[in-house]
DNA sequence: TCCCGTCAGTAAAACATTTTACCGCAAACC
DNA sequence: GGTTTGCGGTAAAATGTTTTACTGACGGGA
């Protein structure tokens, strides 16, 4: 979860040739652009260049239907009971005639309520090309849509974060709620929304040492079900890959409820057979070696994301083992690439899309009724074992050299 | 690029099983949510329930430094020239003293901007977790944020169409302009902005019949590359999985580009070697199977996209082929599980990024100049080969059973 | 002395809504 | 017959800015 990536975590380079008479993309960098402008320059078309075209206004609704602009309100809020039938029709009619819509804008304005929340998430590399945010960001359009909300994007960088924008975001009535994905404990300015009822719900992670609303996965029963499903096949050595479970909650929950729950099969793993392989496919691969270095003999390994047990496919290949054969590969999350690897990847299902829908509708619950923001809660969306080819009945195999 | 999966472009069922004692996910629909709130009720906090708490408005800065409003607004709007420094410092104090931040709504009002730029994509199944839109909408937010605009997310349903709010969106003063990605053929509702100056951009497509603003990778390059690689390699027996090219401009541009330089290398494809693999990882496998049938002794296949790449790669191995040996194939796009695949996927890499942060920058220049917008132009970002393990010289294979 | 221009700043209108408090009228109640 | 009540609606204040057009003071040139 860290937006520097390691030197040694670059994806296996590939020869990149550019194109001729063409500027390549250079390593890493943002390529040097070649513009091509084909566009037919066009005459200016004669309509005036002004900002915004005129538009009808609530005032020219209002006389058009003979009404006061205050019944015109009361009509567009649904706050009718007190219009009677006919009037509202009229209303109604000239709004059509005048295709009139209301501007978000000033709606907004006076009850300082911009329909809108903020997705923040960590300065990553492109954040929003991660599946994983993606999925949960996909949950919470959802939800917002729902009740007319709008979603807008936040990246809170060390800039952001210092001048303290997720506040000015609040107080800008430009947003009336904060959602936060990727939280982790670094993010220490969390702290000032520690019991506090502004509008702000962290997403897939939870702090024990703040008041926060949150909601995550069922992380403590995945642990125990990757657990179960291991020691069901027959595995005894068995290798844990973790996350940062220092920085991130949720990744201690899943580490912890695997080991106790071996620990109850009688398995029992130590520090050799843990390391940290920080969420990323090539840190994880990098565990693996570790890890098959230690004991060469491994039958089985644990990954608390699939992207590492992608990873993890690497080492076992290059150690001149086949996973899902010579070593069991369970990976957790379920995104998309699992099922498209060789051997398809067991790994268990996590429900993001429904993860970031709760979460949103748990914000909208509170905006709507700012009395319940000061109890804070915690929500766990259940997970589900996928059984595929990477994990079988260990076959053992003589120490190597 | 539809919204609706066909049964048969599932990804391969894993064994799913529920967690013991709770409800699992059942295929495909949202799953029954088990609730755990572990919050602690805290008791209501003292302050005020209401909406927002009272916040220093541009009127108290004025009054706290002494001066007019005006001259607070020409302050914070950098409009300074008329305003003496021993002024200026003053208001900046009063601000400073009141944590004064303007209200984003507010300012929209009198000028009717709002600062923010809408980012709209079709109605896929979770459309913002795909690494191509995400890669794009990175782009589009790194722009925008450069000049301090918000992004708004926006998905094109059905509804959302037929009752224009994508006009709405642009009346309604909640957002200066308007981002398409993953626009088709069958958007036909862009005949709208044909040749209007309204502000929008497509990305990463563009339209032979409209005039309209536009950013797209140069797959006639991209094409041709691909092609010279073949070719340089020795092969022949060429298949070619295309995208759905009567809906996607730049995807005719690349298999129309792949083809000719072919041709001008003295190999010729017809129709039996392409087919249309939808852009999908299952279609391409389905196609793929396709083209193993038609011609069995294929030595390399060029596919549109990576995921059809992926789907080929399962295609290949079920004929009981190794991929990247038996037959060689090439990807488009690169995304980041190109090279994480067995072998690692040679593939053209563009810079999605790039498109839409230019994409946004023209864009943000339309909205400052709008006389510009009255220029339609097409701009094209430039791509590289990646050459990784997936393409090799051909092998000659007996024609099998 | 008068006129003009510049400097430094201000008053007030405009932007498009919501919301609060009120009003006139008729029917119902005592 | 006077008071209440409810209905259908309205006037006006409030929301927080930007922008246009103005003002007063002061210095310089004729």
């Amino acid at each position: 979860m860290d937006s520097s990536t390691p030197a040694s975590a670059q994806p296996p380079r590939a020869v990149v040739r550019p194109a001729s008479g063409m500027v390549a993309a250079s390593n890493g960098s943002a390529p040097v652009i070649v513009t091509t402008d084909i566009g037919t320059p066009r005459p200016l078309s004669t309509r005036s260049v002004s900002p915004k075209p005129p538009r009808a206004s609530i005032r020219d609704v209002a006389r058009e239907s003979g009404v006061s602009l205050t019944t015109v309100s009361l009509v567009l809020n649904k706050n009718d009971s007190r219009i009677s039938a006919a009037t509202r029709q009229r209303v109604l009619d000239a709004m059509e005639r005048l295709a009139y819509t209301p501007s978000r804008l000033a709606r907004g304005l006076p009850n300082r309520r911009a329909k809108t929340l903020a997705v923040l998430v960590p300065a990553l590399q492109h954040a929003f090309a991660d599946v994983y945010f993606g999925e949960i960001i996909s949950g919470i359009y959802e939800a917002a849509a729902e009740r007319d909300f709008h979603i807008v994007l936040e990246v809170a960088r060390r800039e952001y974060v210092r001048r303290k924008e997720y506040m000015t975001l609040l107080d800008d009535c430009s947003v009336d709620g904060i959602l936060f994905i990727g939280a982790t404990e670094e993010h220490r300015w969390l702290s000032e929304f520690d019991g506090s009822t502004k509008p702000m719900v962290v997403v897939n992670n939870h702090f024990r040492q703040w008041k926060l609303h949150s909601v995550v996965c069922d992380y403590p029963s995945a642990g125990r079900m990757a657990a179960d499903t291991l020691i069901e096949m027959g595995h005894k050595r068995i290798g844990h890959i973790s996350g940062p479970s220092d920085m991130v909650l949720t990744s201690q929950e899943l580490t912890d409820s695997f080991l106790e729950r071996l620990g109850d099969h009688g398995v029992r793993l130590d520090q050799r057979h843990i390391v940290d392989g920080q969420f990323l496919v090539e840190t994880g691969r990098l565990a693996c070696d570790e890890l098959l270095k230690r004991d060469p003999r491994l039958s089985a390994v644990f990954c608390a994301n699939d992207k590492m047990a992608l990873g993890a496919y690497q080492s076992v290949r290059a150690a001149g083992l086949v996973p899902g054969k010579d070593v069991s590969i369970m990976g957790c999350d379920d995104i998309p690439t699992a099922a498209l690897s060789d051997p398809p990847l067991t790994t268990i299902r996590m429900n993001f899309f429904e993860v970031g829908a709760a979460a949103c509708r748990r914000m909208l619950e509170m905006i709507e009724d700012p009395a319940r923001a000061a109890d804070f809660t915690m929500q766990r969306i259940p997970v589900a074992m996928a059984i595929r080819g990477s994990c079988a009945a260990p076959v053992v195999r003589p120490a190597k050299k």
